[in-house]
DNA sequence: ATTATAGTTTATAATAATTCTAAACTATAA
DNA sequence: TTATAGTTTAGAATTATTATAAACTATAAT
């Protein structure tokens, strides 16, 4: 039951070494089956949720911001007060819908872009997601 | 040279009277000839520099967010840690310098968009401007 | 014009997400 | 096995923003 070396790797090649503590916070973000958007908040009830192993917020923090340097995580800005953060690493595009405050994958081909302006002298684009704000 | 007839019925169809400090926020918004960007802190330097009269922070945001509801100022969503607004409320698109932190129009119809995904079931689009991240 | 009242300004406190600190612990290399 | 560099944690600090409440003011009624 011990097939924790692909969250190990992940670790590793993020500056981290391998504790108890990151492994579960590896495994609850990277052993899922869909796309997980979340805040460090909904992370932290996940992960310290009842009769579970405890896991400090600073060490949720911080190593939720060591996989976002690394490239294992995405940063998402769709919320004045809180950072969004999203598995999903590939270029894609996204809902987010006002009234529940969830984010969902749009696949980067179901948004064609025909025009685009030429960034500002001596600029280039870093990055060309879509956010699109839905509601009721 | 008291010509702030527009201030103040912007004040007024905001919900907010005119007074000294308001219409001096107005002037400082509305009274340019090009878009302004701003941040609330940066707006506040604007307002409470040498020797001019002095407007209290939370009169400030109380403006700006009443102008924001009323719909002469829009939020644009960049930055982790602080709200931009901007004074042109049209519907157009941006680019977000990550190294100045500055943004920048872009005219609406720069940018093309020839495939725009269905939003889900009983969801509208409410909104869909690009932000364009760009850097050295 | 005077006054009563509802609305406003302001300094300051509270809040909330995030980051920092430093002491107790632990992974790892020697 | 041990030394050391790295880690965890509780709690403090920071920072943008929002709330509070007492002193002031625009406005409408007299
Ligand atoms: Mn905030
Ligand atoms: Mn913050
Ligand atoms: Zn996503
Ligand atoms: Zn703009």
């Amino acid at each position: 039951m011990n097939n924790n070396q692909a969250f190990i790797d992940k670790l590793r090649t993020s500056g981290l070494r391998p504790t108890k503590q990151r492994i579960l916070i590896a495994k609850n973000l990277f052993e899922r089956s869909k796309t997980f958007h979340f805040t460090v908040e909904k992370l932290n009830k996940v992960i310290n949720k009842k009769g579970s192993a405890k896991v400090s917020l600073a060490t949720i923090y911080n190593t939720v911001e060591a996989f976002t340097k690394a490239g294992y995580l995405k940063e998402i800005l769709t919320s004045k007060s809180k950072s969004y953060y999203d598995t999903n690493i590939k270029s894609h595009h996204h809902f987010y819908d006002e009234g529940t405050k969830e984010l969902t994958d749009i696949d980067y081909n179901q948004v064609k872009l025909s025009k685009v302006p030429v960034p500002p002298k001596g600029k280039k684009i870093k990055n060309l997601e879509v956010i699109i704000r839905i509601q009721k």
